[in-house]
RNA sequence: GAGGUAGUAGCUCAGUAGGUUAGAGCGUUGGAUUGUGGUUCCAAAGGUCGAGGGUUCGAGACCCUUUUACCUCCCCA
């Protein structure tokens, strides 16, 4: 037969999870430097703690798990049963109680009510973990995917989505990204916008028509507000709305607020809302670091589509690269409620590992050593020496260096193919000759200069890279 | 969940209007070269043309079904 593998899943060869690696490691020393703290759930959790957290549209997208035992005659009747109200588009524990974790954030709000007890807060974790969705796979888009979260619970202040904001720059500096635009809103405006134009009920239709804007334009946005039931007196207002954003610069932050201060007069919660994004810049302004060269910009148009959101979003992308956000985030206000847990806030990004990563291989931002883990492969061409090249192995590995020996005594053409294909840049030939000398042969695979040295010299050399 | 495109050697693909025995490049293996890779030359192996059915004297090609991959919409990272 021939082997496959899951619609959407990947596999990762060496050079790809040395890359993955690489991504996940820079960000999770930032991650550490901020003080957040690692945590790791289950792939699976009782499809009750999913269900319902979503929407509609997310419950569809949980992969589920099939229960055990269901050919045991004393549980036959039941499922069939259970089958009948599948068949209808419902859940039933009789059949399914199981399901692939769908995001880090409801198992994180999950793990935070079951141990409240335990923790300090405010708690700041941050997680790296696959996560799953039945979604039809696509361009930049996976049934199993990895997802890069820092979140903090027990906390109003915005010095932490100053301090968040401030992670995402440092990880994107570190990772060398150019073009990289942080840009904040607050759900606050957004409300205070669907109350000022009277629409108050209609706040997630407005927020999903004005997170397309950069995708469909101005006309599309406002007929995807007709088809969402609004009327023109009120598109009108959000026309107004969202051109505030084009008629200050970029980087202008104080005029873009100030104009949307007096735009959104009426409603208090925007007013809060725009009070606390001048909070949280003056904030960003002193803890930044003067080397960051990202860009951070108030962008009145970014809505976000999770509906949980109630103060601060953030999403991030880069200009150098055709490509959607490559990070996101927001607070949300009693998240922990769902689980019995009232009155603990939150505050989170994510960063997206997979996009990343297209990011960086298509600027060819990864570190050429990042190639080859070995630095030095033995040949194996004179049995005799088999003895002193173990020695040698354990010498090399004692300092740190890491080194292989070619098992099998092949003919010496294959082996430098071997060294050459593996990117091995270093190259250790013992043969009669030197095994007379007590020297190795060090071929330097890059130039194919060849000279002879003794392991301590070798040692010495190789240490230094 | 809706739609579009495609499936030929390990990989990337060619295969003209249906017509003998289905090709190339790369890779693999062997040899030139039993102590030297990345360059060169020679040779070989490797295919139920995704699967099933149909039209035809004849199907890799045309039709239907099915499956898989890719892309778009919905939604999302």
């Amino acid at each position: 037969m021939k082997p496959s593998i899951p619609q959407g899943t990947r596999d990762f060869s060496p050079a790809d999870v040395r890359r993955r690696q690489y991504i996940l490691q820079t960000i999770r020393n930032v991650f550490e430097l901020y003080g957040y703290q690692p945590l790791e759930t289950p792939s699976m959790e009782n499809l009750s703690t999913l269900m319902g957290k979503y929407g509609d549209e997310g419950d569809r997208l949980i992969f589920k798990i099939l229960n055990n035992g269901l050919n045991d005659p004393k549980n036959t009747e039941k499922a069939r049963t259970a089958f009948e109200r599948v068949l209808d588009g419902k859940n039933d524990p009789n059949l399914t109680e199981r399901a692939l974790r769908y995001d880090l954030t409801i198992p994180f709000a999950r793990y935070v009510v079951m141990h409240q007890n335990e923790l300090a807060f405010p708690f700041r974790r941050y997680q790296m973990q696959p996560v799953w969705r039945a979604d039809r796979p696509q361009k930049g888009r996976y049934r199993e995917f990895w997802q890069c979260d820092a979140d903090v619970v027990g906390s109003n202040s915005l010095v932490n989505e100053a301090e968040l904001l401030g992670i995402y720059r440092e990880a994107f500096h570190r990772l060398q990204v150019p073009g990289i635009q942080v840009k904040i809103n607050s759900r606050k405006v957004l409300a205070g916008l669907a109350e000022c134009c009277g629409a108050a009920g209609s706040l997630t239709d407005i927020t999903v028509a004005i997170d397309k804007l950069d995708k469909i334009g101005l006309d599309g946005v406002q007929k995807e507000l007709v088809q969402r039931g609004l009327d023109e007196e009120k598109i009108g207002y959000i026309t107004r709305f969202l051109s505030i954003q084009s008629e200050h610069e970029a980087r202008a932050h104080e005029g873009r607020l100030d104009a949307m201060a007096q735009l959104l007069a009426g409603s208090e919660t925007a007013q809060l809302g725009i009070a606390e994004l001048r909070q949280t810049l003056a904030y960003h302004d002193q803890l930044s670091n003067a080397s960051w060269t990202s860009d951070i910009m108030v962008d009145f148009t970014l809505a976000r589509g999770l509906n949980y959101y109630t103060g601060l979003i953030v999403e991030v992308a880069t200009s150098a690269v055709k490509m959607g956000s490559i990070g996101g985030g927001g607070r949300y206000d009693d998240l922990t409620g769902l689980f019995g847990l009232k009155g603990l806030s939150g505050v989170g990004i994510s960063f997206g590992v997979d996009r990343i990563y297209d990011v960086l291989e298509e600027l060819g931002l990864f570190p050429a050593q990042l190639a080859s883990g070995t630095r030095i492969i033995f040949v194996n061409i004179e049995p005799r020496a088999t003895p002193i090249l173990f020695g040698y192995l354990n010498e090399l590995r004692a300092a740190g260096i890491a080194a292989e020996l070619y098992a099998d005594s092949a003919k010496f053409d294959k082996q430098m193919k071997y060294a050459d294909k593996r990117n091995i840049p270093f190259v250790g030939i013992v043969g009669a000759s030197e095994l007379e000398e007590g020297m190795i042969n060090l071929k330097d695979m890059a130039s194919g200069e060849q000279r002879k040295l003794a392991i301590g010299d070798l040692i010495a050399t190789l240490a230094t890279p």
